[in-house]
DNA sequence: AGGCTAGTGACAGTCACTGACAATTGACAA
DNA sequence: TTGTCAATTGTCAGTGACTGTCACTAGCCT
């Protein structure tokens, strides 16, 4: 059994981290400042603070509970899927059991309407993107773990990882940029990218 | 001829960004206040606001210089080459020329010191990461115009550049972060990544 | 019950950045 | 050359993110 404490805890951080999706997806990230957020929580700016690293941390924490899970799921991708199969595959499970690992803190919705507070606020895709690059190379490892091989010595890994990242950005680029928000619409999208790579990739386009 | 006023101007442009790219290499990123960069070119802090967007706008100035180059030289490439091949060709051809185009603000040296200094500080790193998704929908507009495709309708461009743009960053992360900080291994390491595209995203690794 | 300590609020300070206004200085015509 | 206009700059005040410090409160444990 917890302590109270711990409860009490628990229930700042998760009152803090509530509102501020709530005031980032209904008025803007730009637009709520930190002490917006504490004084609508009744705490002070520096318990924000004693949370969050910063205003980022908040906004991106759902998107982060998410990695986790992520990296473990190509960890237990059947070993005889090529390693971009792998990645692929744990994506849409990710994606499949979405509400599983939010459903403490937000709605599946409010995780995809934070996608597009992040893809249209500057300042936060930036840290997006800066995350993601941590992410990747936390999937080169496991991948390089998977198929036996050296990290340090084949390029392998981190070329997949980074083509498959580069084509997951473009979908959530996409995807947010179009007009259906639906995590079904994500899912087309990210599979009939991840299909195009090889005829993308092939001499020309123009002889079809 | 240009008038005094537009030399004076020029004349303090650059001395507050060659003052603050030699800071910012020299004593970091971080620990270079935008102050310290005023009182070292003896301007206010309001002048500086008044030349730069903002701190990172200085210290991502020498890298923006290339990519007006870079985009030329994917649009003069000959017709027949492949899309990536169009795109590698173009790169390398940019690093050739690098020095034709910062030589009047700093030297090549400074250029690629910044970008260990872009790596290695967070909150740059972001910033150029952002920046590097503009370029990216720029070069798909030049592949779509290029090889005569819709850009609404067909992905193939976006996605070409998204694989290439994955790999670059690969490429200057595994630079930054390796030994030899030449142009020549730069160079060396983006063609190695760019043919090991292939062979990565082939079936398994492990048949060799 | 009372000491210990984690968690909090209050306060002061730094740094990036912005708006407003007054002072300066180059440009240009009379 | 001189006076006017407009561009450039400095100063000042303010906002917002974030940090260090310190005293205080409240849960914890004996």
């Amino acid at each position: 059994m917890e302590t109270l404490r711990e409860r009490k805890k628990q229930r700042t951080r998760e009152a803090l981290l509530r509102t501020a999706l709530e005031m980032f997806t209904a008025q803007g990230y730009d637009d709520t400042t930190v002490d917006d957020i504490a004084r609508a929580v009744d705490v002070s700016q520096r318990t924000f603070f004693r949370y969050f690293a910063g205003k980022e941390e908040a906004a991106l924490a759902l998107q982060d509970m998410t990695v986790a899970r992520l990296l473990e799921a190509v960890r237990e991708r059947p070993a005889h899927e090529a390693p971009m199969d792998a990645l692929r595959q744990a994506v849409l499970e990710g994606w499949d059991t979405l509400n599983e690992v939010i459903e403490a803190v937000a709605p599946v919705e409010v995780f995809l309407r934070m996608y597009q507070v992040i893809e249209s606020t500057p300042v936060l895709l930036a840290a997006h993107l800066r995350r993601s690059v941590e992410i990747e190379e936390a999937l080169a490892r496991i991948l390089a773990d998977r198929e036996g091989v050296d990290l340090a010595a084949d390029p392998r890994p981190r070329l997949t990882v980074a083509v498959f990242g580069g084509v997951m950005r473009l979908t959530e680029r996409r995807w947010s940029g179009g007009r259906d928000h639906s995590l079904d619409a994500l899912r087309t999208l990210a599979v009939s990218h991840l299909e195009g790579i090889g005829p993308a990739l092939s001499e020309s386009w123009r002889t079809h």
